[in-house]
DNA sequence: CAACACTATTGACAAAAGTCAAATTATGCT
DNA sequence: AGCATAATTTGACTTTTGTCAATAGTGTTG
């Protein structure tokens, strides 16, 4: 039909591919007017399988947007109640069912980890991106959108991991979905010796970065488990007599660049001199502290983090929020 | 309702009610997940009745929200040959189909003319609003989003109209959608005699607002056809046997508050000296014109005012596009 | 101008979504 | 507690949507 009338109009002007605006307008009469897909192809004479695909292409070229409001996202009951107990400025649940596995359970708090972001990263923040499977998805589940002047600066050195592409990735991700000006730290995330990390320490661009780390307005990171699956075993951080010890000496989990005891309080361990990273101490005065986390296994190193203060707005899937309810009670 | 989950902060909270996020989550996993109804109430164990409802909910409350691109709807190859050929910034397209009715063409167009509005439109901008059939659908069909600091100007006096509630209601409802500051025009658009005319208009509330509208930076208006069933015959602005002359003395259309001739000049009439309007001089100091219409009997009128000038931006049905390309060759 | 390589469109069938009255479950009131 | 009432959920059914292989249209090339 408007092809037809395309070339009737034969002033050279050739269809400058599939004219945006039809398919808009197919569009428009489909999800505003209400009208369905039989209704549209009578009025346009063309066939309803017609109209699917040009609905179809309207969606895939981001002519039509649905998107889902973030700010909802807060208001769970199980989210509210957390967010007293710990005096944590938001929580948000994801919640994909108790019949989902995990890794789509990851995906979906990934996905709400990404709206809950736009809604707490301002223009102008400076944010410090750890890495790992969680953190991963989150970038991958932003939608483009930009933030004004933001920057990003990796947190924690990079690692081998075979999860992962590359420990940088996540910073990078991020920081092109957002456009934000981005920082990466050009190093291990642990080396093997002290004297190593000390004069990479003093190498300009890494001293460079370490300082940066010390004046951010947000960070987001999840946490490390302290099972035998956990990912700082897997990307070689740290080996399985090392991680027996931690259980032993009251480890609950890895946060960043540092274990954590139940409490909440640090827990010193001889690998801190060997690691390039950011310091507990500085997650700690970084105002937006955003944690997020998946999974029933990491019940316990969530909680140490939130008992510690590590955390100010937390992105939980529901079957773990629930699990630390039931345990702080 | 479903206010209930405020009350139970202390139970065993066994599953989670149906509070906003938990919608969200569902929209999330449709709309993002791509799962379709029956794997989420699998998931969830619930029906897909359920699951139906919920979706419909998370439509209702705006948790989910579907938009359609308004910067698509400019790529039509017919606009972008008028855009060339009447030089102007933008053209946009409504297509609701060669089989639908006037009344369906020209919500659709107002639709897409809502969406043109907000790419036009920026904060800061003081907007002329004319009144009409077709301006009211633009309001309607605007989203309630606001724009920062704007405000709106009703340019042309009041009348009572069949097909209007009240004319007022334009420029207040455009304001009311985008958060603007509205100053709508306390008298009717014509008077009965030219002094009475010319004392309105040194009244301080009439006098402070005409000063305004010459330093609009936008205005939207449609424009009037010169068939029998004008709206400015209808609201009892002209009489039938003045209409008359006007179409003999070479008028094309009328033009928020006087008539022009086919090839866009001003036509003077003795009708000016009594209305309460903006001037068409001041038309053409405001530099975002924008004019919206919709039906083929309005062609004259629009290629008149298209070749006068009164445009920038225009909004136009498929079919009325087409005329007027047609016309002008 | 026939053969080719495209893409756009369609009809027929399969799958998914929508509807609604009935059943179930929560809530309010004496 | 016991009953009435309102909200929520569901099963069975209808309508709409999605899929895909077959077909029609378009432009290009030897």
């Amino acid at each position: 039909m408007l092809r037809k009338s395309n070339t009737e109009t034969e002033a050279g002007l050739s269809y400058s591919t599939k004219d945006e605006s039809y398919l808009a307008n197919v569009a428009l009469l489909y999800y505003q007017e209400g009208l369905n897909q039989g209704q549209i192809a009578d009025r346009l004479g063309l066939s309803r399988a017609t109209i699917v695909n040009y609905l179809k292409e309207g969606r895939d070229r981001g002519i039509v947007d649905i998107r889902v409001n973030g700010e909802s996202l807060r208001s769970s009951s199980i989210g509210q109640e957390l967010r007293k107990m710990f005096d944590l400025e938001d929580v948000y649940i994801a919640n994909s069912g108790p019949n989902s596995d995990p890794s789509s359970a990851l995906r979906q708090t990934a996905r709400v980890a990404a709206l809950a972001f736009y809604n707490i990263i301002e223009p102008g923040d400076v944010i410090g991106v750890a890495w790992g499977e969680t953190i991963k998805s989150v970038g991958e589940n932003l939608p483009d959108r930009k933030i004004d002047s933001t920057s990003v600066c990796q947190i924690i050195g990079s690692m081998e991991s075979d999860r992962l592409l590359s420990a940088e990735d996540c910073a990078i991700q991020i920081a092109n979905r957002i456009g934000a000006q981005c920082y990466t730290l050009h190093s291990p995330a642990i080396l093997s010796s002290k004297p190593l990390a000390q004069d990479l320490r003093q190498e300009e661009t890494i001293k460079a970065q370490l300082k940066r780390l010390k004046n951010l307005n947000a960070i987001i990171t999840s946490v490390g488990d302290l099972s035998d699956s956990t990912h700082i075993l897997s990307s070689g951080i740290i080996s399985e007599k090392d991680l027996e010890k931690i259980k032993d000496e009251g480890g609950a989990g890895w946060l960043c660049s540092g274990f954590i005891q139940a409490d909440g309080s640090k827990l010193p361990h001889q690998l801190q001199e060997r690691m390039i990273a950011i310091q507990l101490e500085d997650i700690l005065k970084t105002p937006k502290r955003i944690l997020v986390a998946s999974g029933l296994k990491k019940d316990l190193a969530v909680l140490a983090a939130l008992k510690g203060k590590f955390v100010t707005h937390a992105i939980l899937d529901y079957e773990l929020a629930k699990a630390i309810l039931e345990k702080s009670r």
